[in-house]
DNA sequence: TACTCGTGGCT
DNA sequence: TAGCCAAGAGT
């Protein structure tokens, strides 16, 4: 049953909802790509990678038919990589036990990978009009200020209270319109620092509102500190090809590929030395370092880096037994745009095309 | 529960 | 500028 809260919230979301590829043509594969794509980033930045992979699987069946490498390469510079993997498979999924159709009961949608609570809720109201709530950061803010709830976000006393609240509120029907209703008010006026409360419909509903405290809400739990590593990577040059190696499936940046390396320890005399090791433990091979080929600081979400890379060759007899390092390739520089890396590596290749690594000697 | 997992934009 | 923040899920 649709209470006050709801309805003045949906009169202002028919003046003012955003236009967006997926909501043109909400089909249940548009709204589950958008979903995956939308979980922990803006809708702005998600745009042009949502038109872009659309193009390239227009639907489950291209998806699922897909190398991973296609679908990671289409995800790069997204993030979270884990979300690429996961809709692949499930796409495989949906292939293979749905006839291709994705399932409309939110327990089995919890099944697939990559679905969680958020995204079911999301796509059981968006794709099929139930009525479920699909909680947010967006509506977590929303519905703390509302409440004046005071438990610390990701808490379960505060999880409880808002899908409580989420559900409770949520109409009979367009319950997907009031999802997404709330986000956009998230997104526009609800802001996390400054909210524009003179502008927003549910103002006469909120009780942070009434107690000025507003911008005291939501509470969040304290964050720990992020430590910074030192990283050396190692641009091997042999005839004309570089060595690239693909992570392994899972941890950070699972399944993309980089220039071998790692991280600088205790027990490293310096740059050179820590290079030096780590390739011989990855890949069983001696090298010399050479010239720097460039310093990289980078910020990933619980951890700083700042990468030093090197040219480097290797020494006379080494070679690289393939077959016995799989996840190893020789390529040429223009090949690298066909590989799928994080932004850090990314540049490396960038600049590996604009210039020829040095040589060692 | 607490931790991992990317990146770009903003202040 | 260095943190903060964003349509969370998996372990």
């Amino acid at each position: 049953m649709s209470d006050s809260l709801s309805s003045a919230l949906l009169v202002w979301y028919d003046q003012s909802a955003r236009v967006l590829p997926w909501r043109s043509d909400p089909t249940p594969y548009h709204i589950w790509v958008s979903e995956m794509m939308l979980q922990q980033t803006q809708v702005d930045t998600v745009l042009p990678y949502y038109q872009r992979f659309m193009s390239l699987f227009p639907d489950v069946f291209s998806l699922a038919s897909a190398p991973q490498a296609d679908v990671l390469r289409a995800w790069e510079g997204l993030g979270y990589y884990s979300r690429a993997r996961n809709l692949h498979r499930a796409a495989q999924k949906v292939v293979a036990e749905y006839s291709g159709q994705l399932p409309q009961d939110l327990a089995q949608l919890r099944q697939l990978p990559g679905i969680g609570r958020y995204t079911a809720g999301a796509i059981a109201s968006i794709a099929f009009d139930q009525p479920e709530p699909a909680l947010d950061g967006n509506i977590r803010r929303i519905f703390a200020r509302l409440l004046n709830a005071r438990h610390p976000l990701g808490t379960p006393a505060s999880d409880a209270e808002l899908w409580d609240a989420a559900r409770k509120h949520l109409p009979a029907r367009r319950a997907g319109d009031f999802n997404q209703a709330l986000m956009d008010l998230g997104a526009s006026i609800c802001l996390p620092k400054a909210p524009n409360c003179p502008a927003c419909p549910l103002r006469d509903f909120c009780q942070a509102f009434a107690l000025g405290a507003q911008k005291e809400l939501p509470v969040k739990k304290a964050k720990k500190p992020v430590p910074e590593y030192i990283v050396t990577a190692a641009v091997i040059a042999v005839e004309g090809r570089v060595l690239i190696q693909q992570r392994p499936q899972g941890g950070l940046l699972g399944g993309m590929w980089e220039f071998p390396g790692g991280k600088l320890e205790p027990s490293d005399a310096g740059l050179e030395d820590c290079l030096q090791r780590e390739i011989r433990e990855e890949l069983g091979l001696d090298i010399q370092v050479g010239a720097g080929f460039g310093v990289y600081k980078h910020a990933y979400t619980h951890f700083r880096i700042t990468l030093h890379a090197f040219c480097c060759a290797l020494l006379p007899g080494e070679t690289l037994d393939l077959s016995a390092y799989p996840q190893a390739r020789w390529v040429i520089p223009p090949e690298l745009a066909a590989y799928a890396m994080g932004k850090v590596d990314r540049q490396i290749a960038n600049r590996l095309l604009k210039t020829t690594p040095s040589t060692p000697n």
